[in-house]
DNA sequence: AGCTATTAATAAGT
DNA sequence: TACTTATTAATAGCT
């Protein structure tokens, strides 16, 4: 996507492999997220810029040993059903590696930062939500009548849906005596 | 890109979510794959699908354990390079809290820790008003009569509330005409 | 699994 | 590094 198509192909300069990778790392951590986020699922993406930096992206689970513990537990539990390709992954890691990854310790400022911005990000969804829980609780801050219209309306429908549910679960408790 | 925007948050559907996932995973591997050609570069990705399956790319001339591997060695090697920074990040994370930055052991995994839990934390009290926004939103998975008979209850205080209040607008409305 | 209308990413260029 | 815009690439909603 670009003015021109780009051969996926090694980049001949530094230069441009830097760059391409600054921007592209963007793309690919925003993909990631939105897949994460979509999905509501697992995931990690480690990536080292040409010229050494790490660059970390956890998500929902928010630290990569849970994510490799998973990995390591699903392969255990699984050993009769897919042991090929996990199972050879498994031991390269720990065979081969002196580093343990259930006590692998992510503390570069990228880490760090992730963490920052998974926290900032967390505290607003949770403030967001707490004002909505607020205001649907007591109503009197809330200043604008076509909003009032509005939660009156969810109120009824809500209301209606519960009364709803609640002959049900009477129906149901009758049936049982 | 579709025929219409997608907003980003959790599918509600099971099947939706899987769905998404393998279109999405093929799009986030290929990604992957050509920045890491494209930049010459390690990287790993890590994905679980709903069901739990795992999926992994690992890009280049590497295996896991081997970026994993270079991701610790970096990050023990850079160890004091990143002191300062680590110390100033601390300050600036117990600044404004109940802990008393002298007293605490000034480690970096402990700074990690901190953040988990925090994370943690914050994320059990999102899901919390999560699930009760969504409880009350639709009733249908609400399975005990006494806590709907409550919903019930808190409903009509909540819409007698809102209609004290929806007067009270509409007044002050016709007093400024 | 395919099919397109649309949206989103991004290659060049500044 | 940040912004702009012409283009290409990914994909949402359907079947």
């Amino acid at each position: 996507m670009g003015r021109r198509k780009l051969r996926i192909r090694r980049l001949e300069s530094m230069k441009a492999r830097q760059t391409k990778y600054s921007k592209r790392k963007i793309g690919l951590l925003k993909k990631a997220k939105e897949l994460a986020v979509l999905c509501d699922t697992d995931l990690s993406l480690l990536m080292f810029s040409p010229t050494g930096r790490p660059s970390l992206y956890v998500g929902q689970n928010n630290d990569l040993s849970t994510v490799l513990e998973r990995l390591s537990k699903l392969s255990i539990e699984d050993r009769e059903e897919r042991r090929g390709y996990t199972m050879k992954l498994l031991k390269k890691i720990y065979a081969n590696s002196e580093v343990d990854p259930r006590n692998f310790s992510l503390d570069r400022k990228d880490v760090l930062k992730v963490q920052e911005d998974h926290l900032r990000e967390l505290k607003e969804k949770l403030s967001e939500k707490s004002r909505i829980l607020r205001e649907w609780k007591n109503p009197h801050n809330v200043k604008d009548l076509a909003q009032i219209n509005i939660m009156e309306e969810h109120l009824i429908g809500s209301l209606n849906k519960i009364r709803i549910k609640k002959r049900q679960l009477i129906q149901e408790q009758q049936m049982e005596t």
